[in-house]
DNA sequence: CAAAGATACATAAGAATCTAATGTATCTGA
DNA sequence: TCAGATACATTAGATTCTTATGTATCTTTG
């Protein structure tokens, strides 16, 4: 099972940093796999999200970045800025508080009216 | 704190379908004040992203409506069809499930590469 | 050793879904 | 009376994703 794709809306930009915070430095298809690896197939970032995405963060200062050739072929390594790591955190709380909110509204059983 | 929009992004139609569910049959306005009463105006939806949202749920033949007059104010209630049900069911598994494999990823520790 | 599949970057058109603004109209309480 | 609440609805614009496409290199396998 896929999750239907609205459902990741919203939530990408914590997802990445989140995993940048956990991992130091992390390259763009390193992030894809991970996130495929951990949530195991249930997320797919697909690249026409995550690098839009990544491109935002580092406009943003949220991200600093660093090129590295692997044999001919270029690798662009994202490491967290002070403010993204303060973001993060933001983020991530806000994101496990909205969680909560949505926990609630999904199980209550109230009157039938 | 009222949480950022992209949050509210593809959540919209599950929670307005379990609202439904719930409730038996509401009205527009009543969801609105229903969601930011439950989650202490966390989340409000604004009507420009409801009524577009219950008319897509409609032509969908998830839910029914019915109209009753209030004094001279018109008042659309909806309910759920049988196929609403069914999609409630659906939709509320599923962004549970969602929101258990978000939990992981937001308390992972992993190694610092 | 050729070809397929994986690795790795990127952009762009279009779809979906929300915000913010606007419009109309009625009801209620101070 | 008049502001605020109730109640419907639409629309321009923004955001953010999907799908497709493009380029190039590396690795594995028949």
């Amino acid at each position: 099972m896929i999750y239907s794709s609205e459902l990741i809306k919203g939530t990408l930009k914590t997802i990445v940093l989140k995993l940048l915070a956990d991992n130091k430095k992390m390259y763009g298809y390193e992030i894809t796999q991970k996130v495929k690896e951990l949530t195991l197939d249930k997320i797919q970032i697909t690249e026409g999200a995550l690098y839009p995405t990544l491109h935002a963060l580092e406009s943003d200062g949220l991200v600093t970045t660093e090129t590295e050739f692997i044999g001919k072929r270029v690798r662009k390594y994202y490491s967290l800025s002070p403010s993204g790591k303060n973001k993060t955190k933001e983020k991530v709380s806000e994101l496990a508080d909205f969680m909560e909110t949505m926990k609630f509204l999904l199980d209550i059983k109230t009157r039938t009216v």
